[in-house]
DNA sequence: CGGATTTGACCAGCGC
DNA sequence: GCGCTGGTCAAATCCG
């Protein structure tokens, strides 16, 4: 467990906000969350903001010695490209170097149990090998990112596949969380899907981890569109986007609104009510990174 | 029948 | 040390 999110009493807060709205300061930072929530927010997902010369707040997995590979260089030509970041996998597109990070290769573990066995009910006391693993060195987290979306269904299509191995209910909460794993054995990518408590309309989706394969793609061909894949919208007044390399959104596309929002940032308070129409898009790989992360902001 | 989901138990980490 | 909580496991169950 998060630590944080634990401790944090805000940050356990953190579905039962009800005031989401874009945030700002006079430099035209963006926050998830509202005023004074933004810190504990971001404690909440183990994050930092750090404003930057573009006065857009840069946000980044709060992990020990990788903040500077949060963004990749690409992202700061403004390339499209999906790039590892913080201790995730480090890689683009593909990321198949996920398997020679030492970091994510102990990170994932738990994603090659070993496992004895030993099974849940009247376990005997012996131990299965991903426990030991976890005795005998600390858990390692991935960067994690989160966004609300407000949409009917818990588990928002992603373009990727998806398996559930654990619902548990959480403390302030009346909704369930449930944690998703990707269906790829080599993708150590997990997700966890809550409501707010308050707004049981809001779906607070947390990723964790890099995925290191392309989307599954559609039986339509390709990526579908945002309107076919959801039934929902991304909170575009939360404006509850995180920048993460490497997380690819292929469908959702509520970019043009996060886009809007930075590139008018004294305005961008008043957040559109709506979606706007979204424009042509390439079917690329990289998801909704480019539109989700405007240039500017991956600059770092 | 195979894959996905459900669900109760177990474990780790933290605060008190 | 104990209790609380989040996260994970894995058998049972469901479903296409």
């Amino acid at each position: 467990m998060d630590d944080k999110e634990r401790d944090d009493p805000e940050a356990t807060e953190l579905s039962a906000e009800s005031s989401w709205k874009l945030g700002g300061d006079s430099d035209g930072a963006y926050f998830f969350g509202g005023s004074d929530r933004e810190s504990s927010i971001l404690s909440e997902f183990g994050w930092n903001f750090r404003p930057d010369e573009t006065g857009f707040d840069r946000i980044g997995p709060d992990l020990a010695g990788n903040e500077e590979e949060k963004l990749c260089p690409e992202s700061a030509t403004g390339s499209p490209v999906v790039c590892g970041g913080g201790t995730a996998v480090g890689s683009g597109p593909g990321g198949e170097a996920s398997a020679s990070n030492p970091s994510v290769s102990s990170s994932s573990s738990e994603d090659h149990p070993e496992k004895s066995t030993a099974s849940g009910v009247n376990k005997p006391p012996v131990e299965t090998a991903s426990k030991v693993r976890k005795k005998g060195q600390k858990r390692i987290r991935q960067p994690r990112f989160a966004f609300m979306t407000r949409s009917e269904v818990d588990h928002l299509e992603d373009g990727y596949r998806w398996r559930k191995y654990g619902q548990k209910a959480v403390k302030n909460s009346p909704f369930p969380r449930s944690y998703y794993r990707c269906t790829n054995s080599k993708c150590m990518v997990k997700k966890r899907v809550e409501r707010s408590s308050e707004d049981p309309t809001i779906v607070i989706t947390t990723y964790e981890g890099q995925h290191c394969h392309h989307t599954v793609g559609f039986p339509r061909g390709g990526l579908i569109s945002h309107e076919a894949a959801f039934t929902s919208q991304l909170i575009p007044s939360s404006a509850s986007q995180f920048h993460y390399p490497g997380v690819q959104f292929p469908q959702q596309n509520p970019l043009s609104t996060i886009t809007q929002l930075r590139q008018v940032p004294g305005e961008a308070r008043e957040s559109p009510s709506l979606p706007q129409p979204n424009p042509p898009r390439l079917p690329t790989d990289e998801g909704l990174l480019g539109d989700m992360v405007p240039p500017g902001m991956r600059n770092r």
